[in-house]
RNA sequence: GUGGGCGUAGCGUAGCGGUCAACGCGCCAGGUUGUGGCCCUGGAGAUCGAGGGUUCAAAUCCCUCCGUCCACCCCA
């Protein structure tokens, strides 16, 4: 089948079957962002490209070979946006939130792009929920973001995740680490896989994270990075360690782990589903101290996490976790002839004014196809309107569950169903 | 950007050189005169992803393109 349009690549249609999980995951993130202390911010899903080239990070894949840009009619140069964080540092610069009490609590939800070649979990445009606290660096809250995260994908109903955790240092401590990192590999190179040489010129830091088996004995053996954090950057990572552990949030310390946007700084962590498979992260996060002033603002230290949702549900999906199904309609109302069409749509209209969800049959066709409609609605009760029923200004009322049916004065089926509904919930 | 699998009605599939195509689900209409879910009957719906080639003959073989899925890369 090739219909004259489609989707584009990499992007999907979600479909009201596949809606009560994005329900399920949005009312369960906005909940705790409430209770967390997050406000919502919504930012564009454009801006100016080199906001994310110096956020992201110029040499990032992202940035060099992912992000949407494209010039407007004005000439300027824009960008869809590819991940949240450096739209929300821009905002608080913007808007001056550092007048505000620190830290800022922040959360999104919305749309980012990359172009990627899409796959398992993967898409051109996906959803991202994230949030941010911004303008402390208290090691208490790195561990608040991290049981916050922790917490959601509790409470989402994905118990089987695991929580990776490591420090990448910061400008101090990070060039000798390199230097170590560096020293360890040039002599190695000949037995590293050819992606792996490659990381070594541009990216050092990813040699950490190659999947190629014959690369593993290699990286096991590496220096980690906590060996070589400068006396600040060690505290830091300890206590929040101990913050973890009063919290009972149980994490692995990872010394593989490491991100690839260019912002982050000490800590870094992500929420890995159980199985082995490509996309093997649903939620990452980190600090990224240097981001605000890289982007024009003051020093100011800040630490967040993205999710996609995406990746949530189908984690959400391959865990068989129960989801609630959407509410549907509680009335259908059916009639017998077109005379009655106009009483049908009046009775659907006064059901609806009590808060009685309520749709009538339309199309005008036989009672028998009105009554398989309503069965398909999945509606409770069918409001039949006969030429008897019209006679007498009464309604015949069907339970479509069990069938049982009466006949009662109009003037009484609002409260009749709304009986039966509060029985039925 | 690289590699592999797959593309037949809305969905899931069969057919793999010879009546331009089958089945299940779904959809629509009926099964006597006012009624759902089960059952029965009938119906609509496919230029077999697109283009080209081989052949007397192609959904079935070959090529190209497109789409899709999976993996690498990267990441949420």
């Amino acid at each position: 089948m090739s219909p004259l349009y489609r989707a584009p690549r990499g992007t999907v249609d979600v479909l009201p079957q596949e809606q009560p999980y994005w329900e399920h995951v949005y009312q369960t993130a906005t909940h705790l962002c409430q209770l967390y202390g997050y406000s919502r911010i919504d930012t564009p899903v454009f801006e100016d490209a080199s906001l994310f080239a110096r956020g992201v990070g110029q040499t990032t894949d992202i940035v060099q070979k992912e992000m949407y840009v494209f010039q407007d009619r004005g000439g300027e140069m824009m960008a869809l946006r590819p991940e949240g964080t450096a739209n929300v540092c821009r905002a608080y610069i913007q808007h001056g939130m550092r007048n505000l009490p620190q830290p800022v609590r922040l959360y999104y939800w919305g749309p980012a792009f990359r172009y990627d070649r899409p796959q398992a979990g993967r898409q051109r445009q996906f959803t991202h929920f994230g949030y941010e606290a911004i303008g402390v660096d208290d090691p208490a809250l790195d561990a608040e973001v991290i049981e916050f995260a922790w917490r959601l994908y509790q409470e989402l109903g994905l118990t089987d995740l695991s929580l990776q955790l490591n420090s990448i240092g910061d400008p101090n401590c990070r060039p000798s680490y390199l230097t170590a990192l560096n020293a360890y590999y040039e002599d190695k190179l000949g037995s590293v896989c050819p992606d792996c040489r490659a990381r070594f010129q541009k990216n050092p830091l990813r040699l950490l994270d190659c999947k190629v088996e014959g690369c593993q004995p290699i990286i096991d053996a590496a220096p980690p990075f906590i060996d070589y954090l400068c006396e600040a950057c060690a505290h830091h990572f300890q206590e929040l360690c101990s913050y973890l552990e009063a919290l009972a949030i149980p994490y692995t310390l990872n010394p593989r782990l490491v991100r690839g946007l260019d912002y982050y700084t000490r800590t870094v962590f992500e929420i890995q589903p159980p199985e082995e498979g490509a996309q093997n992260t649903v939620g990452a996060g980190g600090r990224y101290d240097g981001l605000i002033e890289e982007l024009g603002g003051k020093p100011t230290p800040a630490i967040g996490l993205a999710t996609g949702v995406e990746r949530i549900i189908v984690n959400l999906k391959r865990a068989k976790v129960p989801i609630a199904a959407l509410d549907r309609p509680a009335v259908f109302v059916v009639y017998q002839t077109a005379a009655a069409r106009p009483t049908a749509a009046k009775l659907a209209s006064e059901l609806r004014r009590a808060g009685i969800a309520a749709v009538m049959a339309v199309g005008g066709r036989s009672l028998k196809a009105q009554m398989r409609q309503a069965d398909a609605a999945g509606v409770l009760y069918t409001a039949i309107l006969g030429k008897e029923e019209l006679a007498t200004d009464t309604v015949n009322l069907r339970r479509m569950e069990d069938g049982h049916q009466e006949r009662v004065a109009s003037k009484d089926v609002r409260r009749l169903i709304a009986k039966g509904l509060r029985q039925t919930r």
